[in-house]
RNA sequence: GCCGCGGUGGCGGAAUUGGUAGACGCGCAGGACUCAAAAUCCUGUAUGGGCAACCAUGUGAGGGUUCGAUUCCCUCCCGCGGCACCA
């Protein structure tokens, strides 16, 4: 290897941090950049290799902009809060605190190494007490606003982490986290209503600059879905009658939601959940021992098993009638598992005609199926015509004999003909239904049994009254009402929950002598009882704090904005340094991400902007993410497989430049990549080529250095800085390989200097492609720099303005083709007439040869493109 | 099942308002330098045929549009990611 690199890089790492060369001054006349990166979560392993592929990212667009004269923010901090740290205090009995530093104290050495152009004196740490005294803040904005509220509802609970769980963190019925199973347990939770943001949360997207992969996916979650409340007369019961259905006390009636008003003609009988059932017995229904034995084995049921089965349905019926309000038809009332408890109003009208799943029980319990829509006549004849015999199936979507398309109405009464579409919301102003907009979104379970997380800044008095007048949350989560226990805030003895004044905050994290969680869901906290019991700020009675903590994405949801005034001691951020700096302008993270801390971080931040805590609606202008990098084979790389990568050594070996070289060279930003060190040392060879230019370069004399390469030059430099927009590093860093192969094309003799016939372009062009490679490679660029006798540091120097006129060549090498196969290449001005061109293809004599004996037909020619000559 | 993305040499991957397919890197082969090795440099490297110039084929499969298709259209196969009975 050339030049030593642990040397080097030490030597220019120190300088920038002397110089502070990469602290981003708060204000100033420059145009802000901020770039962000998601914060690490500073594990126990120390940095993953795929750490800094999003680092090196975007610390080459970041050290960019500031060539460009941009006052650049590009911070980073620790999101400690989780887990892993507790679980490793539990196993050692050591603070997490302690292991905390410890790990951050890794990550920040091995981030310095790297020569990242962070603003170190901004980081910021989750678990630092003044930093979640903000978040504690914050979580008290939420309850003042009446968005956080306490409730008891069926969780999803990790057996293994022992944990509470948001819905966003159960995978497939499998903690998101650690794989276990999980399973439902009614639990006391603090919830925030996200819910109400779901409109806005999916308007916004279309404000900003988001990878459409991470649109798609934040619309799937919110699934928002817009139908009908429809109501279904059924006898009043002797036993007391159907009530609460749907949230309305109304006795005697169903309400079910649906998307397809239109339908309801073929309705041909209705589905309730178990759920709806378990309610309507809770009230005094009187159902068959059938039913009631089929609603207690499917509400035992863990929900992955009612998934995991698969097509087969099954259900019981109910023995109840209800009255179809479109026709007056008497239709039976089953209740089925595959309708689901907490969607809509638990219960639907099944339309087996034109509903897969409501068509696949009519078939198994024989039950009617009346057609109501068509697919239109026009439809079937076009496809009739061009001949496709399965066109129905491809175009108006006729699966396994039910129509799920729009179509025209049939068996519709007055409605026959209509387009379905049109006849939608007619109907249901006939059958007295209201129009309803529901979402998959839940509220966000917001409380956790754990230890560390930030403690939720509240206590329990018994004696005073609620400080907020409605803890608002019926109407963001109507849902709940068909959840079979769902306790009312009066129902509670008197008392109430008392934030904890603003000068009192942080509470902080008491001592515990252990970590570990209980079975019964209680946390650690709890059993700290001169911490638990303290007095009230309102009564000066004894009171009880709050013992459950926050969950890990409550401190990643803000902490950007802790950045822009980071040692603020006054508020979380000063209002000048939120309105210099925000929004963010560029993100890049995990794929993994998109519905979890973006869907959440965005909600707090409009939640913010509407308490007027911050000025902007959307915290991120433009959103990117990164591909994983996979090991060797292919596979994900895991410590128990044990094909980790590990960056210190390749620094060590290799060298940081090389590093962050081959991370955005190995293969596209988006996409996931195995890992190989043979490339790696690819990357460190082309280094030392560019090293042992620039050595060679000091060491020709002035004569030898011409400005006639500059022309060569431009059109490269002018390819990496579009590619650095474009995120497309792996092309730029072909472009720099590329450059040099043309600059050092050598004779053999290495001992012989003077039989180089290397190309020693002009100072100035020197200088600007090391500043073009700054970015890529800052250690070795500024060693570079020195070398040729330039003063101060690359990171000073302005970014090359490309000159068009040389990004024109005056001559390129342009195809010829015969018939649309490529014959010979001929050199001609981009600017040359078709006469020029045909007159120099036609005199190749490969050309010749092809044209011989024919006749030419026809001459395409696109100038600087390709001239192909068709002959016959 | 639905939605999204993708399928190009031995490998990672370039090239799409349609215009010389395989840039750049890895690997491999041969050569130079060397007592030798390492390092470095040079040459070659899609496939088949030929000593060669060259010819033919070739971007998952099959069809189509076009002077010309990796790129556009249709049908199908495979892989990855997300959602998954959301009415």
């Amino acid at each position: 290897m050339a030049y030593n690199h642990q040397e080097i890089e030490k030597k220019w790492q120190e300088r920038w941090e002397r110089g502070g060369v990469f602290h981003a001054p708060d204000f100033g006349d420059k145009p802000k950049f901020y770039c962000l990166i998601e914060f690490p979560y500073p594990s126990g392993a120390g940095l993953h290799i795929g750490h800094p592929r999003s680092y090196t990212a975007l610390d080459v667009v970041s050290r960019k902009r500031r060539h460009q004269g941009y006052n650049v923010l590009y911070p980073i901090g620790w999101d400690a809060f989780g887990l892993p740290t507790e679980n490793y205090a539990i196993k050692t009995g050591r603070k997490p605190q302690d292991i905390t530093r410890e790990n951050t104290d890794t990550f920040r050495r091995q981030l310095k190494s790297l020569g990242l152009s962070f603003d170190w004196s901004r980081e910021v740490n989750t678990t630092d007490p003044e930093y979640y005294k903000w978040t504690q803040w914050m979580f008290l904005e939420f309850f003042k606003a009446g968005l956080a509220y306490k409730t008891k509802q069926p969780i999803n609970w990790c057996l293994s982490c022992k944990i509470g769980l948001a819905n966003e963190e159960v995978v497939n019925g499998k903690c998101e986290r650690c794989g276990g199973d999980t399973q439902k347990r009614d639990k006391e939770q603090w919830m925030i209503a996200i819910t109400k943001y779901a409109d806005r949360l999916l308007e916004d997207l279309d404000t900003v600059d988001y990878m459409e992969k991470i649109k798609v996916q934040q619309r799937n979650w919110i699934g928002k879905s817009e139908g009908a409340e429809i109501d279904f007369q059924v006898p009043p019961l002797p036993e007391g009658g159907l009530g609460g259905v749907g949230g309305r006390p109304q006795s005697g009636v169903v309400t079910v939601f649906t998307t397809r008003p239109d339908t309801i003609f073929g309705a041909t009988f209705l589905v309730v959940s178990p759920e709806v059932a378990q309610k309507w017995i809770d009230v005094g229904w009187n159902a068959s021992e059938q039913v009631r034995e089929y609603v207690a084995v499917s509400l035992k049921r863990e929900e992955i098993d009612r998934t995991a089965e698969g097509k087969e349905k099954t259900g019981v019926d109910t023995g109840v009638v209800a009255i179809n309000p479109a026709n007056g038809k008497e239709i039976p009332v089953w209740v089925a598992d595959y309708v689901l408890g907490g969607y809509g109003t638990g219960s639907i009208m099944a339309v087996p005609a034109h509903d897969e799943r409501d068509f696949e029980f009519a078939k198994k319990f024989e039950l009617a199926v009346v057609t109501v829509i068509q697919p239109e006549p026009l439809q079937v004849m076009i496809h009739q015509d061009i001949g496709i015999s399965n066109a129905m199936q491809s175009d108006v979507r006729i699966v396994s004999d039910c129509f799920v398309g729009d179509g025209l109405m049939v068996n519709s009464g007055e409605f026959n003909g209509m387009k379905s579409e049109e006849a939608k919301w007619e109907i249901v102003e006939k059958v007295g239904a209201r129009r309803s907009v529901k979402y998959k979104l839940r509220d966000w379970v917001f409380s956790r049994q754990r230890y560390w997380g930030e403690p939720i800044p509240l206590v329990w008095c018994d004696n005073c009254p609620p400080v907020i007048a409605s803890e608002a949350k019926q109407s963001s989560d109507e849902m709940i009402a068909s959840s079979p226990s769902a306790p009312r805030n009066d129902e509670r003895k008197k008392g109430s929950w008392i934030p904890v004044p603003v000068e009192q905050l942080p509470v902080v994290l008491p001592d515990v002598d252990k970590y570990e969680p209980t079975d019964t869901g209680e946390s650690p906290l709890a059993a700290i009882t001169d911490w638990v019991n303290t007095t009230c700020p309102t009564c000066g009675g004894p009171a009880k704090r709050e013992t459950d903590t926050m969950p890990n994405w409550a401190g990643s949801s803000w902490y950007f904005l802790r950045y822009v005034d980071a040692h603020n001691n006054q508020a979380f951020a000063s209002t000048e340094a939120l309105k210099y700096w925000m929004p963010v302008d560029l993100y890049n993270g995990g794929m993994e991400h998109t519905t979890l801390h973006l869907l959440y971080s965005r909600f707090w931040h409009k939640f913010l902007f509407d308490r007027g805590h911050v000025f902007e609606p959307e915290p991120y202008k433009r959103r990117h993410s990164h591909g994983l990098i996979l090991a060797q084979d292919g596979t994900k790389m895991s410590k128990s497989k044990g094909n980790v990568v590990n960056p210190d050594e390749i620094v060590r070996d290799y060298g940081a430049d090389s590093l962050r070289m081959y991370i955005l060279f190995m293969g596209p930003f988006e996409e996931p990549v195995p890992w190989s060190l043979n490339g790696l040392i690819g990357v460190r060879r082309f280094l030392d080529k560019v090293e042992r230019y620039v050595q060679r370069w000091v060491d020709r004399q002035e004569s030898d250095k011409s400005e006639e390469y500059d022309g060569l030059v431009e059109p490269y430099l002018y390819k990496v800085s579009n590619d650095i927009e474009s995120f497309k590093f792996n092309t730029a860093v072909s472009s720099f390989m590329s450059l040099f192969k043309e600059l050092t094309a050598e004779v053999v003799d290495r001992n012989e200097p003077s039989n180089f016939i290397e190309r020693y372009v002009s100072q100035v062009t020197l200088k600007k492609i090391l500043t073009v490679l700054g970015p890529f490679a800052p250690h070795l660029a500024n060693e570079c720099w020195e070398k040729i006798g330039e003063n101060g540091i690359v990171e000073e120097q302005a970014w090359p303005e490309f000159d068009a006129s040389l990004l024109v060549q005056d001559e390129v090498e342009m195809g010829v083709q015969v018939n649309g196969k490529a014959r010979a290449t001929i050199r001609l001005s981009p600017m040359a007439d078709e006469a020029t061109a045909k007159k120099l293809a036609t005199a190749d004599a490969k050309v010749q040869k092809h044209l011989e004996g024919k006749e030419i037909v026809k001459i395409i020619y696109v100038p600087g493109r390709i001239l192909n000559i068709v002959v016959k």
